[in-house]
DNA sequence: GGATAATAGTTGATTTTGTAACTAACAAGC
DNA sequence: GCTTGTTAGTTACAAAATCAACTATTATCC
């Protein structure tokens, strides 16, 4: 279809619009990956977040992901809940800060963190495999970039 | 902070997964423009979609707008409510196929997309800025990828 | 050391989204 | 032409995200 005259004027073209190209590929990523931790574990995308910051960084606090994940508080109490019902993850009070709680997953946690991490580099690689490797690594690092801005 | 065994065992870095970079590159670059949209016309992201769209592409229906978009025709739906109650657009009931209605903006429509227009323009430039011309050119050229993708 | 501010985390109310069922109109097959 | 299936769009209900207010604890500063 070819452009309007409110279009013309001055040239903008959404398809080529940075925020929204990005969350369009955003959003079309996540649907396949989602779908492996919302049906195999019932999972919320703030859920598996939480699980892959305890995994990768092991025993950390609700706000240290929160920082880390750009998640908000509430969001993560809610997550750190669920994922505490399922026995995922236990919480340790802090001795020197008792408004603190240590996360750490349990052996079961582990375990779903480490399956879905398994279906995760899958998924990369084959996200990744749709560019070449130098292409790949430099997408990677503009997506860094503009995920640490502000 | 240095991984612990969890991670060591599969060398998994939740900082280089691509969906999760993506989505939060996505949620950082919207931040600053969603602002624009949200303060100036309490719009919404779909809203504004939906207003780009019928200012990129003209008169056009809703469920085309859902599949340029990949939007679903519940969220459309109510966007174009809220867009004509804000008399941002007019429906017109196809002649052809009385299920159908072509939208279109009004003047203040066009207006409201023409100002988002030029904040969105200076905002693009922004971001871009933060790489070499080849490398967001590049960087357009795979998300339009990642977006087209299934 | 006692008032004041700041911080970690939770809870509740409101808004937004997602899912499914629905209406109205059209299309196809017989 | 009438049943069956499909499509555009809406609506109702459930799930989730957002925002504000709250508790409990620690830090500050006079």
């Amino acid at each position: 279809m070819t452009k309007t005259d409110t279009a013309k004027n001055d040239a903008f073209d959404l398809q080529d619009f940075l925020p929204y190209l990005l969350n369009r590929a955003a959003e079309e990523s996540s649907l396949e990956f989602q779908r492996a931790y919302k049906d195999r574990y019932g999972m919320l995308r703030t859920e598996w977040r939480v699980l892959f910051h305890l995994g990768n960084y092991g025993e950390i606090t609700a706000k240290e992901i929160g920082e880390r994940a750009r998640i908000h508080k509430t969001k993560i109490s809610r997550a750190v809940s669920k994922l505490e019902l399922r026995r995922f993850l236990t919480r340790t009070p802090s001795e020197r800060d008792r408004r603190v709680e240590h996360l750490k997953l349990t052996p079961a946690g582990k375990a779903a963190y480490r399956e879905l991490c398994g279906i995760a580099r899958q998924y990369d690689a084959k996200l990744a495999a749709m560019f070449d490797e130098d292409e790949a690594a430099l997408l990677r690092k503009m997506l860094q970039k503009l995920a640490e801005m502000r």
